[in-house]
DNA sequence: GTGATTGCAAAAATTTTGCAAATTC
DNA sequence: GAATTTGCAAAATTTTTGCAATCAC
């Protein structure tokens, strides 16, 4: 489910990165930037041990793994899924995640459209007369089977 | 958007609930009615604590809350919602319809809201006309700080 | 009676935190 | 130089499990 989320092309250059960590006052270290490698290097939710794995030997802590993702995610930069398992994984944001806006993913091959507006703003002030929540955001995901695939 | 919220009344009778347990080849013990009870008086995604707190004082333990819910989950009783504060949480489904719907979830302290009515049918009918996409589903999540959190 | 289920306590596993030392700016 | 960040170890959670006693059928 995960992969289908995924759009297709590069990920975030490294320094655009770096530079969100700069705008939120904090520092580029070692460790912060090879999880980001990482994390640009697979474009998968990822749990913490994986990512760990994946760094060179020895290269840092489990501990500084999640304060690392910790700050990525208050940061905007990942996105934490919960695949049911007791376990968080991480996943590299794209690019665009200040511009909120929705996507319509194929189930069978991925391919995904955008949907240019935001439906769901007059919902969202509804509801938050409604339950007294305050703040509202949300994440909302469509898949589909899309035309192509329906003739295959 | 009149009630948004999920009315409390109680959902399926217990009797068909007993029922899917027999069928399972399972018994039907004082803790297992117990949890069945608060789940259906409670019907919003709950942690087993929260369940073990909505008991009688003492009556079970925490571990068979644990054991309870895998069985009820294994049975397609509950469904498991994970907030995304590392608790996993239970709702009872619901015997007709799959179950859709969605949930106002607090940034703060994960309390959960469930919203009763799915918002997105008429939008998915768009949807699927304007992009030929079809068989549309959808995932929907609110976030937001709740009115307790507020005045923290 | 038989086999599933429970409580209890202990273990696993994941995640968080305190603090001195190291690092970034 | 000042302040953040890291490693390490220890703690805090959440969840699972072993086993004798108990309970449902």
């Amino acid at each position: 489910m995960a992969d289908l989320r995924r759009k297709t092309g590069p990920s975030r250059p490294l320094g655009e990165l770096t530079e969100a960590l700069r705008r939120g006052e904090r520092r580029v270290t070692g460790p912060r930037l090879a999880i980001l490698q990482v994390l640009r290097e697979h474009r998968r939710p990822l749990s913490n041990k994986e990512v760990l794995a994946l760094l060179p030997q020895g290269y840092c802590d489990l501990a500084t793994v999640y304060r690392s993702m910790h700050l990525l995610r208050r940061l905007g930069l990942v996105q934490r899924f919960d695949v049911g398992d007791g376990v968080a994984r991480h996943e590299l944001r794209d690019a665009g995640h200040d511009g909120h806006h929705h996507h319509l993913v194929c189930r069978r091959c991925a391919q995904v459209v955008a949907i240019d507006c935001c439906l769901l703003e007059e919902v969202e002030r509804e509801l938050s007369r409604h339950s007294g929540y305050q703040a509202l955001q949300h994440r909302l995901e469509f898949t589909g089977i899309c035309p192509d695939c329906q003739q295959r």
